[in-house]
DNA sequence: TCAAAAGTGTTATAGGTACACCCATGT
DNA sequence: ACATGGGTGTACCTATAACACTTTTGA
């Protein structure tokens, strides 16, 4: 079977299922040469899209929030909403999550990690549309989002008390918030959250905070004793009213030695 | 913004990134009129699609294979692939994962879990294409695999020893083998595998062969018994030459309180 | 000297590892 | 009676959880 032999295989099964030819368009050829293009149905060009919804977590000393925008534009109009939009055709799935966080929300140089994929049919009003969720976890003080392109607001939403979103994007954000619950005790993504030289006391803080949920001092210390890939400074904090605190920091190296696959911060 | 704005949005963008107007379909008019449509590019048609590889792992006493089919069609003719395909656009990406999967392989009653997307640009060397990866665990002897449509041949392969695959299926498949052992910790996919009532050194087994890691028996054991939702029952094995294993079931409401979202195997 | 938070130590209990040993069955 | 694999028990060690205690700083 040739490419063209292929090709025809795929028209064949576009036939099939649509129970039309893909020529559809034609009957807008006089439109869209008069440059009148409102009355086109968006399926008419993608077929099948598909996007990429950015669930950006951001942290500041013990809050855990999420960043949203409201959309400027139908569908959904004045809905709040996770920053994500349509994949270009020679885009790559990572890329296209960092350009469409640039568009919308100004961020640059997040790490994001791509989680679950949504893929409902009539998840999108205006067409198919399956959208890949892609997670990051960012400090909050570091960033400056701006609202751009259509987003018309941009906002930290506190967790737990959420307006209602736009698609069916509450039900992404709760699952990638799994995911990130899972993905901080595997990968060191925590290092993004904190400073270079950071205290265990901001540690913890940040682990209680992600996995909702609280740790003895002691056992959370012991437990960090063990971990190779944290190195202990030789120096402290300054000017603090009580005892102050040494300074740790994540050994990139050793970490890499140390995984094997399994949750690493065993919590 | 109404709809119509909405969707001159889209082909204002479509414009811009590709450099030509989405009407490039109106110069083969004639040859598709003349059902000449070998020349038409897939790409075409689907400017961007998304499909579903389906990586079936298949078990059976102490072995652990893989479900591949021979292409017999082009790109990747005679190559061996996972068996995946183009989802319809009317049809959810679950249920076109078991659709493709009845169509290729003539397996029904599947139960797949998603795992990860794989969107490189040129992953597809006839177009864009995006692919949702689907995992499942099944009983070879439970089931016989028939290759059907464009599958020329199918056959279990055995892991660690396998043919080139066609596009990034090795990838795929790498990847989704890490997310099965994830799997079968949390979730009782493994009881697919298993008949009803179960001895223990069959669960053992299994779990061995997965996870590619040797048990203590009598600390495999030992863990069972803090396990609630394995059942032992009042039935041992018949018709063997040395002491009759007990049989266990899997109780599927214990198990639902049980887990809380974290490893329940841990092993 | 006191408040505040850092940091350590102690205990009882649970769980993990390695290994030896006993048990029930068919031949 | 013995080979075979099922099944249990133990001893040692290491984690875990809850809690009390000591240390270092600025005010």
């Amino acid at each position: 079977m040739t490419k063209r032999e292929y090709a025809f295989n795929i028209v064949a099964t576009f036939v099939k299922i649509n129970k039309q030819m893909p020529v559809k368009m034609l009957t807008y050829r006089s439109r869209i040469q008069q440059d009148d293009l409102y009355s086109i149905p968006i399926s008419d060009f993608f077929q099948s899209a598909f996007s990429v919804d950015c669930v950006i977590f951001g942290y500041h000393e013990g809050e855990l929030k999420v960043l949203l925008i409201e959309r400027g534009t139908e569908p959904y109009k004045n809905f709040w909403a996770l920053p994500g939009d349509l994949v270009y055709p020679n885009e790559d799935l990572n890329a296209s999550a960092l350009r469409i966080l640039k568009d919308l929300t100004s961020l640059t140089h997040i790490d994001v990690k791509q989680v679950h994929t949504f893929g409902r049919v009539d998840r999108h009003p205006l067409g198919r549309v399956i959208t890949v969720a892609y997670v990051a976890l960012v400090e909050t003080q570091d960033l400056v989002p701006v609202a751009s392109s259509w987003a018309s607001k941009i906002k930290w939403h506190t967790l737990y008390r959420l307006p209602k979103l736009a698609f069916d994007h509450r039900e992404i954000l709760d699952s990638s918030l799994d995911d990130l619950r899972k993905l901080i005790k595997s990968e060191p993504i925590w290092t993004k959250v904190l400073p270079e030289k950071f205290t265990l006391t901001q540690l913890q803080l940040l682990f209680e905070t992600v996995l909702n949920k609280q740790f003895d001092k002691g056992n959370f210390r012991k437990k960090i004793r063990g971990m190779k890939f944290l190195k202990k400074l030789n120096e402290s904090e300054k000017s603090v009213a009580h005892r102050p605190s040494i300074y740790y920091k994540f050994d990139q190296p050793k970490f890499n030695e140390q995984k094997d696959g399994d949750y690493v911060f065993d919590l």
